[in-house]
DNA sequence: CCGGTGCCTTGACCCAGATCAAGAATTGCG
DNA sequence: CGCAATTCTTGATCTGGGTCAAGGCACCGG
């Protein structure tokens, strides 16, 4: 398997030093942040904080994917968020974590200390103004899931799920998602299940409908391929191409 | 009906001035601000923007409700915000707008001017601090609504529409949501459908089932009493009392 | 090589909520 | 006052996706 890893240690090699938190810091900031970072890494499927957990850091994702979700009691869970490279964990000024947070592949976060880095908020605008920019692109993010959520078909929530990972996967790549394209899924049957509010069977199900149709071709049970990008954006009921951005 | 207005336009009797995007500012920060501003009334049902359009303000809701909702070309409509007395209309740095904005009760916008509003975010931390603590508050309750859309049955939707509406409706009169105590609905039956992805029937005939059972009790169509707060709360299927704060 | 353990697929059946349809209650207006 | 126009309620019926159940497939350790 092709895991990505982060093996240098140092900002200066950093895969994700030009979207994280710290994208706009110039080196003197950035000396600052390297003295209360540390690393840490996870397997997949290792859960890295539970739901009311105290938590004395904040940090990025550096390589691999992790979820946050949500559970009731009776054993019903709903991700509620999908945390790639360069993504944000945790919450200044907040003590407690409200999510249960999972490694979903093998995962590295580059981690702050909490207080340490909430003081230097203060006086370092640079790590706000980018912090409160991708906070505002993750309410954005939240929001289209919300109608996936609340207003789309089974069908048209596993085609979303796929679109969106594939303009992920894409931008990753400095392209753009297009025919003949393909990519790993880094979900579960399950983790697509609780991200969608669907149970797995149908998210079972749809997967192979899309297949059956040739909208898209599989290469095991986690390749997926994209020959025709703009019919799989047909399927996700979306209108014509990108509404936003 | 008790439209609560706001006259005096000025900063010093304003209604959300402790809450809102300015609530951290010095006098001479307010002055500035109030430079810029100026204020917008709209009548219950009226537009404020259509997705797409030119937006070249921020704002603060003053008085009264507003919804962002997002429409898929069939007509299915799923609302993602809903905007009460002090939260924040608008994306500094974002030219067109991504959502429909409805004024669902009458409602009075305190607009700021969007290029001097971004300019003056850049050396007033006050603002952008204030600005990062409420989207971070906005992406939590959009994750807790992502769970009541993706997991939850109709009943509990509506119990948990009804709990939220209950806490902020109390902690606008600095209680906390308690036996006995009753709100008007600011939301009509069909806006209460698109806020929770249900139908309209389906929400009228569950809060005529929670009717029925005792959980509530309506005064007219839309004014609700609580006699119970526990009760509902064990509707709304959320572990006993508030997991989250 | 074999049994175990995850993970995924497929089938049969069922039910919560959607859809279609018909009024009732409230408001407003000529 | 009567007659739209909204908004809401209730009933009858249908269906997408959930639930329950039975395997299939790949990988691992012994």
């Amino acid at each position: 398997m092709s895991d990505k890893t982060f093996d240098h240690k140092e900002c200066g090699s950093c895969p994700i030093r030009h979207r994280a938190v710290c994208a706009r810091c110039e080196a003197d900031e950035l000396e600052e942040l390297d003295s209360i970072k540390y690393y840490r890494s996870y397997e997949a499927g290792q859960p890295i904080i539970w739901s009311g957990d105290r938590m004395d850091f904040v940090a990025s994702v550096v390589t691999g994917v992790a979820s946050l979700s949500q559970a009731m009691e009776d054993g019903r869970t709903q991700m509620v968020g999908l945390l790639l490279p360069s993504d944000f964990l945790g919450r200044p000024g907040r003590e407690f974590a409200p999510y249960d947070v999972v490694a979903v592949s093998n995962l590295t976060l580059c981690c702050f200390r909490r207080k340490p880095f909430e003081q230097m908020m203060l006086h370092t605008p640079h790590v706000s103004q980018r912090l409160l920019e991708m906070t505002l692109d993750e309410l954005d993010a939240a929001r289209e899931w919300m109608l996936i959520l609340g207003r789309k078909t089974a069908r048209e929530k596993i085609a979303s799920l796929l679109a969106i990972i594939a303009r992920r996967e894409a931008s990753l790549e400095l392209t753009t998602a297009g025919d003949g394209m393909s990519f790993e899924l880094p979900l579960t049957r399950e983790a697509m299940a609780d991200y969608l509010g669907l149970t797995l069977e149908t998210v079972s199900r749809q997967i192979s409908a899309l297949k059956r149709e040739g909208v898209i071709t599989l290469e095991g049970k986690r390749k997926v391929i994209i020959p025709d990008y703009d019919r799989l954006q047909i399927e996700t009921g979306d209108d014509t191409d990108g509404g936003l951005i």
